[in-house]
DNA sequence: AAATCGGGGCA
DNA sequence: TGCCCAGATTT
């Protein structure tokens, strides 16, 4: 059997398969080019079951490009909550606006505009062009890089940029001409569902007969990956204020920074020490957080008593929380900086938390009310 | 090329 | 625990 043929039998029957069994996904439901974009960003190292809730919740608030372009960026973030990599929503947003400005509130269909938008690389802009407008351009993410190493037996490493680019043109040829939308989606389903990355199910699948690196006994193996650096332990000491008068039953908070880790989310004031000895150090973890916050003009006394500790695990850090008890010795001074916030049990909602935050002052909220 | 950027699901 | 997920952007 020539390459020709094996090739023309993986997307004949991969599509057959594909056209039986694809799942009923709320962005399959159409092929709104908005719609397909918006889930393309949601999906972007997340899982479909992930996205679903947030996607349809997404498209009740925001059910065309001018509602969110017009939307504020609260908002948008508020509806972003818990599915992290918060740069995905301002720069989808940033995008939005870019196209109700530039096209008219038109997705646009040719390459060079669709890539230049914001938050969309080369898998995006494939996937958009593709499922949308059923252009023959390759949509390659980690699924098509599995399915086909494994396919054709490739032992390029998929963790280097250049090994997605010859996998784009490899997954270039095997569109059929003009099944573009389905065969992409077949590839990254069939990933999804069967190829999958441990213990692939083999017996299931619709290529089964002709894959390489199943013949040679390696699906198992493949593919090749180089591992990932281990996420690098820190270790902070937060501070839960706990407001009195008129501020009674809320908590000091404050606003993050506009760029880097979890932008301008809300937290509790924290700060950094050297390490896991520092940590179990909390007359040190005392001082020096009465210290920073002194230097953002905040006067707090905190004390040495644990309320609770939290992990938050990052790709790259992984934060240990210490959280010590502390009441605000001038909360009318308080007040004035722009970044902090006392923050009651009713206007919690309104603020946009990373879920470690979220978790500490849900059960904070609800202790206090008994 | 390497680092940054969330959070969760699963063996 | 380790690995991965419909990746993009910055350094």
């Amino acid at each position: 059997m020539s390459m020709e043929e094996n090739k023309q039998y993986f997307s004949t029957q991969l599509l057959r398969w594909y056209r039986k069994e694809r799942r009923d996904l709320p962005w399959r439901r159409s092929r709104n080019p908005y719609h397909i974009w918006v889930s393309e960003i949601m999906l972007q190292q997340t899982r479909v079951d992930t996205v679903i809730p947030y996607f349809n919740r997404f498209m009740d608030r925001f059910p065309t490009p001018q509602h969110l372009a017009e939307a504020p960026e609260e908002d948008v973030l508020k509806h972003w909550e818990g599915l992290g990599y918060y740069s995905r929503a301002r720069n989808l947003q940033a995008a939005v606006r870019e196209v109700v400005e530039q096209y008219g509130g038109v997705v646009p269909s040719n390459k060079k505009a669709v890539s230049s938008l914001k938050g969309v690389g080369p898998y995006t802009a494939g996937a958009i062009l593709s499922i949308a407008y059923n252009q023959s351009e390759p949509a390659v993410d980690g699924n098509v890089m599995r399915v086909l190493s494994r396919y054709f037996c490739l032992e390029e490493d998929i963790a280097k940029p250049a090994t997605r680019i010859g996998i784009e043109s490899i997954a270039q040829e095997l569109i059929p001409d003009g099944e573009a939308a389905d065969f992409n989606q077949a590839l990254m389903e069939l990933g999804a569902m069967v190829c999958t990355p441990k213990s692939p199910s083999c017996l299931e699948c619709p290529v089964t007969q002709l894959c390489l690196g199943r013949l040679e006994g390696r699906e198992r193996e493949l593919p090749v990956k180089t591992k990932a650096k281990k996420p690098k332990p820190v270790f902070r000491f937060a501070a839960l204020i706990e407001g009195s008068g008129q501020h009674a039953g809320k908590v000091l908070v404050r606003q993050r920074p506009d760029t880097g880790l979890l932008a301008r989310m809300w937290e509790l004031p924290h700060i950094e020490v050297l390490d896991a000895a520092a940590w179990d150090m909390l007359a040190l973890g005392k001082q020096e957080i009465e210290a920073a916050l002194s230097e953002d003009g905040v006067k707090v006394k905190a004390t040495e008593h644990v309320v609770g500790d939290a992990q938050h695990i990052f790709t790259h850090l992984i934060w240990n929380i210490r959280v010590l008890a502390a009441v605000a010795l001038d909360e009318e001074y308080v007040t004035d900086r722009t970044s902090y916030k006392w923050v009651g049990a009713e206007e919690f909602e309104s603020f946009v938390w990373p879920n470690v935050f979220r978790k500490l002052l849900t059960e904070y909220f609800i202790q206090s009310r008994n």
